[in-house]
Order: structure tokens, then C-alpha cells, then sequence
DNA sequence: CTGAAAGCGCTTACAG
DNA sequence: CTGAAAGCGCTTACAG
């Protein structure tokens, strides 16, 4: 690999920097002789840490934009102090649904000049615990966790070390906050939905029994039905888990059994799109034998034939909280922050009982 | 925050561990006591980097395991040595597309004892320039740039510093490997297809100009009809930048065009999707009225109304390759990578004209 | 083959 | 208010 016209006396330095390089490598040190100051105040000076005279103050600044100087966040860890990162455990980086809620993690974290290390739990408790200790290993200063399998317990013990925000669930803990969308009501509403088109026949998909968030959907879809003086029938749960591939079984093991139903509410909306595919093959037509309802509201349930009526889920704004959360929760400060609640879209698969 | 009853006289050590905690804080000097040797042995044989009386390797082994040490990758990385990290150039993590890829990469680098590092470009040159700034601050062992827009000549200087592996471009240059699929034949099998079932006025529905991925399928294209005798008409390609709503436009513009085809090749599913709804709002059909081929495979594909044939387009592959390449790299061989060829996948949304 | 020592780039008590 | 010094946990010349 050695050309033979290479120069063969470089210093070091040049052969660490070719000409069109970026991020040199300015050391604290170098600003602090730039500046005249020693390297401690120059690193008091860039955390806040101390107050500092405005001459030096002005000096260091100076300095530090004359030689673009960037702290190595390696050495920042290393030294005991932030690293300005912070550690984000995903269930699994492809989700759709997850996908837009690390989008917004990204986005608000990078503003405040944090990255994010993005490892997914494979929704695992074992796996999930790997990644924190993995995440810990790194030492990021704090870590979001997406809806986990992870005990209570098992978290708030993490709490004690690093601050934490959880989705997916509601927990009280110091260092911790959860952040919890109201997948009841999400469930209830959706069914509610259904009831005022005159649906009485409704069959819901259900998600991963594991999850949170498929039982609290389910809970809400009995209580619709409760108030509404509709009987529940268990045979028209099916369960999908969460996948579209689950929907599609659902809603064949559904037809099969010979249920009967005029509507389906379906815990999300990748399931829905399974179950679109069932009913397309029976010649069932949505929405004029069955009206069907989502739940999510992914970007691409609008391009779904028809496009899907669903149960609008934050995914954006959720990542953006938790990452609002936990940098607040750096800073000291108790996050008071509200999740948006559920709403439903209405768009052309659902229409009133005929 | 302090509670009363808490105890007032933990040790440092105390505090920082708490009962039930995970990864413990081993160090190599402990390792190195335990074992009755220097840190430098111990090291030396984590790394492979010397050659290490047997006996005193074992001494090292056992003393590892005992106390499940893991080397702290923050001071590996300070120290100059590997931080066992891969940075992850993505365009957008939440791409139903490159997610897959992302996944890939994880996993492999993952069973290599590596993490990955994604930040995201956004289509961007200068802030793909900034990722790989942030990506070297934190010292990461090598980077992956999932097709971007940064030019051939950043991407060679950025070589010289540590190892790159980059997709969607042939380019060759020490210290770096390029990744590319074949997406000229693949648009090319597209419209091949079509061809075969008969189809003459095909029209095209074209990706982002500035991705080479783009020109490429729409080269694919051209070549196909060429090769066919068919003139190629360019009022019958309209640009949909890859996403849903671009497919919808552009089927609507080429309708209100007057345009008059029996055939779609769309250059990515997405784009599809969008499509599917711009026919199904004109009452057009798919595929009675006219066919319609994707490109990309996405997981969804196969549960659009009606299935949506497409050009496999291997992307959990592409990020296995991917990290195997850079882990080559790493080791200092010349990776020898093969990316699978396009594939015409046949679903329901293509029929022979009749 | 293997230690002792220096150093990676920062932070943080410790002393003024 | 501000330095000099030690240290974070490792790696790597430098000397045996």
C-alpha cells in the first residue's frame, strides 16, 4: 500500500491531518496556552463549573472559537465527567413505529449536543439488561428505554446509578421518570368509535399478551363495550402480535371459526394491514362489510386501500419527551412532562352500520 | 432529595454499587493483581498483541473470568487503542429501507462485540460531514456510510484516517470499501418484466435525482426499453423523491397529463404505495387496468391491495456486508464482498396486457 | 517474555 | 478566583 512518491519525512501531525480534514485535533491544552490560562480553568470555563473571571472568561472563548476546539467526549467519560451521551434501548431499530419516535429522540438530543446510542432489547428483559450494561460500559449519562421488558424493579435499581426515563409504563422512582401514552383510553376510543357507527358485532385483534400496552388496549376496548351494553365474547379476540403477518392469522382464524362481525378494532396498525389482506381475500370488502380501525398511525396508514382510520399515537413527540426528560433529569430538574392523549383519525375505512 | 434514614457512612464504593446491580467495575489492575501479574500482561493478552507464557496466560484467563471483567471501551479509546465502536452514517433512522439495513449491521457487529454508533444525515452533505466529525470525536473504530451524498474526495481523505465502508457508490481507494448494488439492473429486470408481460407505453416513476440509486433504476429503465425497440418518452417519467406522497403526485400529474400507459415501474415501493392510491382515487385498477412494480421488497410490500411485485433489494444482506467489510478492514484484509444481484419478486399488482 | 512509566484528553479535589 | 497534581482505565513504546 506504500505509494513510492510519498513525502518521507512527515511530522506526525501531518500524517494524522491530511489537507482536507475536519475536526482537528485541538487538545484543552492548546486552548488553555492560547488563552494564557491554565487547562483547569479552561475546562471550568466550558462546564459552568466555576465562576470565573470575565478577562480569562473572554480570553478562553476566544480561543476556544479561534481554534474551533471540540471537548473529546472519550477523555470527558474517561475523566468522570460527561460523556454527552446518552444510551437509548429500542425494542428494534427497524419499527415504524419506533423508527419515528428515535427520530425525535435524535433530533432533541442532538440539539442540547448529546448523541444517542441506539441498541435494541429484541424486547427481552435478558437482552434488554445486556444493553445497559453495554450502554453503562460506555459511559453515557443517562439512558431512555423504549417500552422494555425490564422489571420495575430491575429499573429503578438502574435509576440509582444513571438517570433513566421509561416508556411504556408508569413508575415512580427518584432519578426516574416514566412516560406513559394512555393506551386505555386509546383502545376505548377506537371502540367507542366503532359503537357510534352502530357496530355492536366488533372483533379486536389483540397484540403480544407481553406487552403493556397490546392489554391496556384490550382493557379499553372491554370497558368501550361495557359502557356501551355490549357483551364481551372472547371468541372475537384474536391475537396478532403486533405483526402484520399476526393480523393477517387473526382475522383468518376469525373467518374460520365462522365468527360474525360487521367491525374490528385492531391494536395497531401494522396488524390492520395483515387483516386488510385476510378480508381481500375472502372478497370481504372494507369498509362496506367491515369497517376496520388501527391503532399508531403510521405515515404509511394514510396509503393503505383504503387508507386507515386509526388511533393517532405520538411516536415523534414521544421521543422527543423522553429525550426533553431525560436531559432535564441531568440537569436536576424533576421533568413535568405530558404526553399528548390519543385521538382518532377517521379516514375511509370505517363507515356507519348499514 | 436526602433521605434521613439513609445510612451516613457508605463508602464511595458502597454508593456507587448498589445490591443488585449489574457490571461490575473491574478494572484491569484488579484483574492484574488477581492474576499476580502487571497490567501490561493483562493487556497485552486481551489484545492478542504479544506473544505470553502459557501459565501466566492462564493465571490472566482465570482471573478474568472469576471476576467477569469487561475492558472499559471509553479508555481503550483514550489510551489510542480500539473502542470496539462502528460509527453509522443513516440518511434517516426511520427509513423502512435502510432500518432493515441498520438491523443488519447491529447484529453482526454485535456478535463481534461491537456497537454501533447511528447518526443520521438527512440526505445532506454538510451534515454528513458533521457526523463524521461527532463520529470521530468519539473515536469510533471505523465508520459506515449508508449511501450518501458526502463527495468521492471526502470519502478517500476520510479513509486516511480510519476505515470506511460505504454503500450505493463504487469507489476505490485504500483503507476503504465500496458496497454497491446493482441498481441499473435492477431497473432494468423491472422493466424487463413488464416488457415480457407484453407492456409497450411503461411509464416511470423516478426517485431523487441526487441519489445515484435514482439515476441508476431510471438508466435501468431507459436501457430495458431501448433494448425492447420501445422510444423512450420522457413525458412519462415523473419524480417522486422516494417518498409516498412523490409517488402519489406523480401518478396524478401523469394523469392529468393525459398520459396514457399500461404500466408503472416505480423506482421504489414507497413511492408504489403512493401510486396505488393516486389509481385507486381515479378508479383505475391494479392490475386489470394497469400494472405496477416496485422496487425495494419492504417488508409491507406484500400486504398492499393487491400485493405489490417489486425488485428484491437485499438490505438486512447489505448491512451484514456492511459490518463484515469494516470488521475486515479492521483486521487489515481486503474484504471480498459480493452483494446479491436484483431479483424480480412476482406478486398480484403485475398482469400481461391484454 | 514482561514490568515500570508515560500518556491518551479531560475533570476535580487540594491548596492557595 | 485559579494552578499544580492526581487520576479516570487502558495501551504502548521503552527497557530489560
Amino acid at each position: 500500500m506504500k505509494s513510492k512518491s510519498a513525502p518521507l519525512n512527515l511530522s506526525k501531525n501531518a500524517l494524522k491531518r491530511p489537507i482536507d480534514t475536519p475536526s482537528p485535533p485541538v487538545t484543552l491544552q492548546m486552548v488553555a496556552d492560547a488563552a494564557g490560562v491554565s487547562a483547569s480553568t479552561v475546562s471550568r470555563i466550558l462546564n459552568g463549573t466555576a465562576i470565573v473571571s470575565e478577562l480569562k472568561k473572554h480570553a478562553v472563548d476566544e480561543a476556544v472559537r479561534r481554534l474551533a476546539f471540540v471537548p473529546n467526549p472519550v477523555a470527558r467519560g474517561l475523566a468522570g465527567g460527561r460523556t454527552l451521551s446518552i444510551g437509548v434501548i429500542t425494542q428494534s431499530i427497524d419499527s415504524p413505529f419506533y423508527g419515528v419516535a428515535l427520530r425525535g429522540i435524535e433530533m432533541e438530543l442532538s440539539k442540547a449536543g448529546y448523541s444517542s446510542l441506539f441498541v435494541s432489547g429484541r424486547w427481552d428483559a435478558q437482552e434488554e439488561a445486556r444493553c445497559i450494561d453495554i450502554l453503562r460500559g460506555r459511559r453515557v449519562d443517562g439512558i431512555i428505554v423504549l417500552t422494555g421488558r425490564l422489571s420495575d424493579a430491575k429499573l429503578r435499581a438502574c435509576a440509582k446509578l444513571l438517570p433513566i426515563v421509561v416508556t411504556g409504563r408508569t413508575l415512580k422512582a427518584p432519578n426516574l421518570v416514566s412516560l406513559d401514552f394512555d393506551n386505555f383510553k386509546g383502545g376505548k376510543l377506537a371502540t367507542q368509535y366503532m359503537v357510534s357507527l352502530g357496530h355492536r358485532r366488533i372483533a379486536f385483534i389483540a397484540g403480544d399478551p407481553k406487552h403493556p400496552d397490546a392489554t391496556e388496549r384490550l382493557r379499553g376496548y372491554k370497558s368501550a363495550l361495557d359502557e356501551a351494553g355490549i357483551a364481551f365474547k372472547a371468541s372475537l379476540v384474536a391475537e396478532g402480535l403486533f405483526h402484520e403477518d399476526g393480523g393477517h392469522l387473526a382475522v383468518e382464524q376469525l373467518l374460520n371459526n365462522g365468527e360474525e362481525f360487521t367491525a374490528i378494532v385492531s391494536a395497531n396498525d401494522q396488524m390492520a394491514m395483515g387483516a386488510y389482506l385476510a378480508l381481500h381475500r375472502k372478497k370481504i370488502r372494507v369498509p362496506q362489510d367491515v369497517s376496520i380501525i388501527g391503532f399508531d398511525n403510521l405515515l404509511t396508514s394514510s396509503y393503505c386501500l383504503p387508507p386507515l382510520s386509526t388511533i393517532h399515537h405520538p411516536a415523534f413527540e414521544l421521543g422527543q419527551l423522553s429525550a426533553q426528560a431525560i436531559l432535564q433529569l441531568l440537569q436536576g430538574v424533576a421533568p413535568k412532562l405530558k404526553v399528548p392523549p390519543p385521538e382518532v383519525v377517521v379516514r375511509e375505512s370505517t363507515k356507519p352500520l348499514t
